[in-house]
DNA sequence: TTACTTACATACAATAATGTATGTAAAGTA
DNA sequence: TACTTTACATACATTATTGTATGTAAGTAA
């Protein structure tokens, strides 16, 4: 291999995270050796080494390519809808949905972190990552719900925390239970379904509905095939 | 090491799996050695080759310790509560709930077979055997939910299919969300909550209510504390 | 043009893990 | 009691992987 330029250093490290993401998938993180990747790639372990320090640096390159964007939608996801609470928590829910079933490398990714990698030592710092993301989902989900409620859009009995926690639970279930066999379902159209009866529920309270509220459930409920 | 009777011998087997268990939990699978394992034991990994062909029959033994009990509950959950479906399901699921949190070798396997193991190649019949489960858990639950509905408990317009994949996503999305991180929530407590809210959305149906689901409903809601 | 740096490839040394083969003392058996 | 088998421990050979050190040709700046 001969010598390159700035540009093409950044394709050959482009190259180096899509092939690795490749193997990882196949063959699990910890079973690939960085001889492995580079092999595929038509590489040497010499050209991974220059562009990261180790394994563990690679596989977190990896995962932000896939995370960083997806923390600038949640970003963005903040600033709007805010006269609408809970059209907005639905569609921070939806859109979550539609990046993963419309973007392949997330898919990849999400299973590599899923079920081919093992949290320890430096991979600690990834699960951390984890975490606090979904406790800042459960947060802004929350806050959304309060927000809701104080406008009188939700029954009085709700409790914006125990409802966020549900609705995130339900999400990440069915996310989880996809990821794990994409045979699962149709993931975006169902789940859709799903996010909207439970959203719904929590505005149809017996002692006072919201106007439409009931025409929705009706519509949403009107979607469902039985086979 | 003298010579052992055969009773010692299980003991020792036990010991090596307890011992698995720990060290799988703290080093992940893959970079535990089956030396570590025997020293952390106080044997060698000649004993460990005497009772397992290998890392992978290992850590299916250890899966098997817990696996096994829990597919027998879900055996024996089938025979009963014919009359009330409902109560069934909810039964299955608050099973489950309680069954994880008060056994800690059942969290400890869960956390190893959730973030600690990497399923590839051999370990990919343990990822196959879990799919199975929870497809059989689903079916167990959508017939749950279509017997209530030709009993009349349930809303018309509910699909029990996919209230039985909305009910196992919320279940396992929560205990997903526990296992990662325990200070997420008093999980069988509010579990609970939410299932029974879940459950009871099925049967609170606008058109036709079941005598005395309002008030349960009324009931589970009011059991809500704001913090 | 020279000198320096980049972007890799190649070579090397060290370690660690695996499976198997063999050893051994006690338990079981006839 | 003598033999066989069990339940391990010990020793060995092989292989894979890692990090680093060094080499090198092409780009880049002065």
């Amino acid at each position: 291999m001969v010598r390159r330029t700035k540009e093409e250093a950044l394709e050959t490290r482009n190259l180096i995270l899509d092939t690795a993401e490749q193997v990882f998938l196949e063959r699990g993180v910890s079973r690939t050796s960085l001889e492995m990747i580079a092999a595929a790639a038509g590489l040497t372990r010499g050209a991974i080494y220059w562009h990261f320090r180790n394994k563990a640096d690679l596989f977190d390159a990896m995962m932000s390519r896939v995370v960083l964007p997806m923390e600038e939608m949640a970003a963005r996801a903040s600033d709007s809808d805010l006269d609408d609470p809970v059209a907005h928590v639905r569609a921070c829910a939806l859109n979550v949905l539609d990046h993963l079933t419309s973007n392949p490398r997330c898919q990849r990714v999400f299973e590599i972190c899923c079920h081919k990698v093992e949290y320890v030592d430096e991979m600690m710092q990834v699960r951390q990552r984890h975490i606090e993301a979904r406790n800042n989902c459960l947060q802004h989900m929350e806050r959304g719900l309060r927000n809701a409620a104080k406008k009188g859009l939700l029954a009085p009995s709700v409790n914006p925390r125990l409802a966020a926690v549900g609705l995130h639970a339900l999400v990440d279930g069915l996310i989880m239970n996809w990821v794990l066999d994409p045979k699962y379902m149709p993931l975006a159209r169902e789940a859709k379904i799903l996010v909207d009866q439970y959203l719904d529920q929590l505005r149809a309270a017996p002692q006072k509905r919201a106007p439409g509220s009931g025409a929705l459930r009706k519509a949403v409920l009107g979607t469902v095939q039985r086979d």
